[in-house]
DNA sequence: GTTAGTGCAAACCTTTTGCAGCTCT
DNA sequence: AGAGCTGCAAAAGGTTTGCACTAAC
């Protein structure tokens, strides 16, 4: 189980197990990838309602310092804010669907190939590496396909305010904070 | 040159090319890559001092849209912000040294290789694709044992305030605006 | 008992938005 | 003329910081 690595590194360098960072690194840890900051506040809210946003900041940052997790920005496809998943699998890439936001990993060997060269070829020591794909996944290019041939047909409805975005299932709003 | 092809692919969806886009447009031509929009903002200015940094926010995020400039974190070595380069060249990968915080570029095969297998692996249809890589570089690498050393046989030799930083030339503190 | 870590409030940086007025075509 | 852009001010979103108090070791 990660978890335990993940403590027992923390550990080893000092760090205090409190009780705010056992429930956001178990959070972490069993939840999967990709929560955000606010996400893991709202879930560790949950658990012990005391916990404070900056809380979850300063863990994040330490784990990221320390290499325990990395960051993601998932092409900033909702927001600007960041992800963050524990580091343990082997390398991969995300692959983000700009419409309807699945995220897909992909592991295989062009990655451990380009880090490779990118390592010989400059004499470069890679400590973090994170490649991130956005477009349209397989199911995706269908409807988009007949969404664009629906625009194309009725043209320019007018509407008030904003530029009209594709119908249907569009990009999600910014999220606002409660 | 890339400005024209730019220009051109402007006015063809109907866009103005209103002063203010040329000033932006010639600057981040002809800059190279890698301006942020503060100091994308801050060149202009200086070509410009009426135009607002709302424009050059406006501007960037149209060019992302459009296709015609990519978007970078370069590993947020600096801040949050990102980064800006025209969609011009082959597809590359950015290599950011965590302690000089050079830049570097790296294009080749892997690169093509690793699209390829995302987009028959998922029938997925990339838009766009962000490798971006951080470490030390050569030079760096070399130093940073130095540094390492020293702290070693020197420890923890308390300081105000913050939790000391490797010495000599460490990240850059977060710019902070005028 | 120390020192690291927490919560709170307030700041900070980056980016977006509403709206009135200006300007390209 | 009129849609599209701009500038200004203000807000929002995401994250960090200063400081006094608390809790882990």
């Amino acid at each position: 189980m990660a978890l335990d690595s993940i403590e027992g590194s923390l550990k080893e360098r000092g760090v205090r197990l409190t009780r705010q960072r056992q429930i956001l690194l178990e959070l972490i840890d069993k939840t999967g990838e990709h929560l955000d900051a606010e996400r893991l506040y709202q879930m560790a809210k949950e658990k012990d309602p005391k916990l404070n946003r900056v809380t979850v900041y300063r863990t994040l940052k330490m784990l990221k310092a320390g290499g325990l997790v990395d960051e993601l920005d998932l092409m900033h496809y909702v927001g600007d804010q960041h992800y963050y998943e524990t580091r343990l699998k082997q390398e991969h890439a995300h692959v983000i669907c700009l419409r309807c936001g699945k995220v897909e990993e992909f592991f295989g060997e062009p990655l451990q190939r380009l880090r490779k060269q990118i390592e010989s070829h400059f004499g470069f020591q890679i400590l973090l590496a994170r490649t991130e794909v956005g477009g349209y996944c397989a199911h995706c290019q269908t409807l988009r396909a007949r969404e664009v041939e629906e625009l194309r047909s009725r043209p320019a409805e007018p509407e008030k305010g904003e530029a009209r975005r594709t119908p249907g299932k569009a990009r999600p709003a910014r999220a606002r904070r409660a």
